[in-house]
DNA sequence: TAGTTGTTATATAATGAGTATAACACATAA
DNA sequence: TTATGTGTTATACTCATTATATAACAACTA
């Protein structure tokens, strides 16, 4: 797990730490131990709270990325379609928010899906290094 | 303009305020009044504070979308290219994610254009109306 | 037994969102 | 000139969220 917390982002701790779990998933995997950090040394790791990563992990069972058990938190292995109504709904609220803005302030839609392709080149880099 | 507020809608009331006064230039642009509401009528009509319409108008007015007088808010007109550098920040947050989370969820990139298309339908059917 | 797990409970602080009034300066229309 | 309507500023209050800090508990494990 490469974890980064930016303390100065305005996005909340625990949803980036939710992110950044879920990034680590997309990148490694199957190389990745399925068991997660205990809530109190991953908090410990990067300097902040227990119940702030505990809320993020509780999150991620809701949406079915993680389970739990008695013994911790691991990672949900599937291929499941979206089953999560909410996680849907989000992304379209963003997608509908991406688009007004790209209108209101001409961003093409080549530009558009050339950030996108940015954005999977520099997870692509990260992975390689 | 036709502004709906949802106030079940998790996101803040002046961030729907903001999207849908976007919204209305992007959908009915040159058609539409150059003068916007006063800040005590549109928080009249919608059933909200004052502050909370001004708030939205001053966001907008930093985002370059509108402008004020001593004699109200009016509508930028600008075919500008993204000068501020916050909004392609946050455009870029947003897509990231978005990305993140199809990747997880196994939401593939024609699903994700696809979803792009009916947005776009959607607001245009209601421009029709 | 000792240590580690998640869980629960309390408490506190800081921030953001939203509302409620009030007063002010300035411009405009009667 | 007066009255009204602009945005602006200031103050105060409520409420929910975020984040932290401790503490104690039950259950599992070495």
């Amino acid at each position: 797990m490469f974890i980064e917390i930016n303390p100065h982002d305005e996005t909340p701790i625990y949803t980036q730490l939710m992110y950044q779990i879920k990034k680590n998933i997309v990148l490694y995997g199957d190389s990745l131990e399925k068991d997660l950090p205990s809530v109190r040394s991953l908090a410990s790791d990067l300097g902040i709270n227990m119940h702030t990563v505990n809320k993020a992990y509780n999150r991620l069972v809701e949406e079915g990325v993680l389970s739990k058990s008695k013994r911790g938190y691991f990672i949900q292995e599937q291929s499941s379609l979206i089953q999560h109504e909410n996680v849907k709904e989000a992304m379209l609220e963003k997608l509908t928010q991406i688009q007004i803005d790209a209108d209101i302030y001409g961003v093409s839609e080549q530009t558009i899906s050339e950030w996108l392709e940015s954005i999977k080149i520099q997870m692509k880099e990260e992975v390689e290094k």
